[in-house]
DNA sequence: GATGGGTAAGTGTATACACACGTATCGTCG
DNA sequence: CGACGATACGTGTGTATACACTTACCCATC
């Protein structure tokens, strides 16, 4: 009865695509989630955390800690707002660079993906190391 | 470009179907991923670590910690088995009782889910405290 | 019965996630 | 100006997730 509980799939099929994606961005030395956050700060530009937090579909709590992370690497910085109480994040140019330099990896995993999803047989291979 | 990225799609949405489901779980003091685990024990009997991460999609070590909560609620315990490396997990009488009163709050999530996904204006309540 | 390869599971570490709660700033209204 | 609600954000806590590494046990072969 629970066999076919939308959230258990939901978390399966976000876990397993997750690894796979983690697996080809491993090398360039980010994991998904960043790279997402990433990939919204260059889209977006500068964005308050609220407001980015909720453009990913995640607490604004969480983006918190995945921030400090990111600008502990240094990818990403806090610009100052005029209302004071708005933190903006920003890019670094490290933080493009770490983006630009991952974008390979993100498409390769893609196509190998949709390759998977379409039944293809030599489509398995694993990431170059 | 990235906008489309399943990946981020798949964390999204598993995101926001977990919080759903755990509103309506909370108050009777588990959360989605417990309960999964819970029903998979109910499904299948006692079953060993290794072979109950693999079918719910996840990796060993995430139901080792996971499993250490629910033994530590008393939920679930660790069974002997011939083979003295396996240490196969089973549902206590506590941990059926719990996911037994779950149940009807899992279903009501269901329902409101369904009901969304249809667009039911009135589908939007939130579970009863 | 030793030994060595294979299998089941645990630990260390780091990130991801979110609720409850607290803090600081803004704007408005008296 | 001062009080007050609203807004943006951080912290404390606990669970979730997985990789790298380690431990314990089984079995077959010598």
């Amino acid at each position: 009865m629970t066999r076919a509980c939308p959230c258990l799939a939901a978390r399966r099929r976000a876990r397993a695509i997750t690894r796979h994606f983690d697996a080809y961005l491993r090398p360039r030395g980010l994991r998904s989630t960043q790279f997402s956050v990433l990939a919204a700060l260059a889209q977006r530009g500068p964005t308050g955390r609220g407001r980015l937090a909720n453009g990913l579909g995640l607490d604004r709590t969480t983006l918190t800690r995945s921030a400090a992370t990111l600008e502990r690497q240094g990818w990403i910085e806090t610009l100052e707002a005029d209302d004071g109480r708005e933190r903006p994040l920003a890019l670094t140019e490290a933080g493009r660079c770490a983006l630009n330099a991952a974008l390979p990896a993100w498409k390769e995993a893609l196509d190998r993906l949709d390759h998977e999803a379409r039944g293809d047989p030599a489509a398995h291979a694993m990431p170059q190391r």
